[in-house]
DNA sequence: ATTTTGACTTAAG
DNA sequence: GCTTAAGCCAAAA
């Protein structure tokens, strides 16, 4: 736990429904800040539990997928979403289908 | 306490 | 479509 901020980010993260994905800001203004997309990246960065923490889930405004400290980085990252269903157009995710509705 | 940095986002060239 | 610039936030140095 490295602050009240980010393990807000992690609980949301964590309450992502499975085959869907959310955009940073998104889940910044979850978490309260709706600009502060870029402090929930650096939580993600620091993620301390992967299994517990699905920060594979997390993806930038247009559905790229960017940073990811685990696997090989993107390409991991982009398999266990096409594993969990999660659309794909090319190297990005299909938010028109996959975006977490935030419920 | 101040500065730097980064898994962001949007706007503009 | 890609690069640059600027805005904003929180954590780390």
């Amino acid at each position: 736990m490295a602050s009240p901020f980010t393990q807000k980010v992690y609980a949301l993260a964590r309450r992502i429904p499975k085959g869907n994905v959310a955009t940073y800001g998104q889940l910044a203004a979850l978490a309260g800040n709706p600009r502060a997309a870029r402090a929930v990246g650096m939580a993600m960065r620091t993620n301390p539990d992967i299994p517990k923490t699905p920060c594979h889930r997390v993806v930038a405004s247009d559905g790229s997928l960017t940073g990811y400290s685990a696997g090989h980085g993107i390409s991991t990252k982009r398999k266990m979403l096409m594993d969990e269903g999660v659309s794909f157009k090319g190297q990005k995710a299909d938010l028109a289908k996959s975006l977490w509705n935030g419920k």
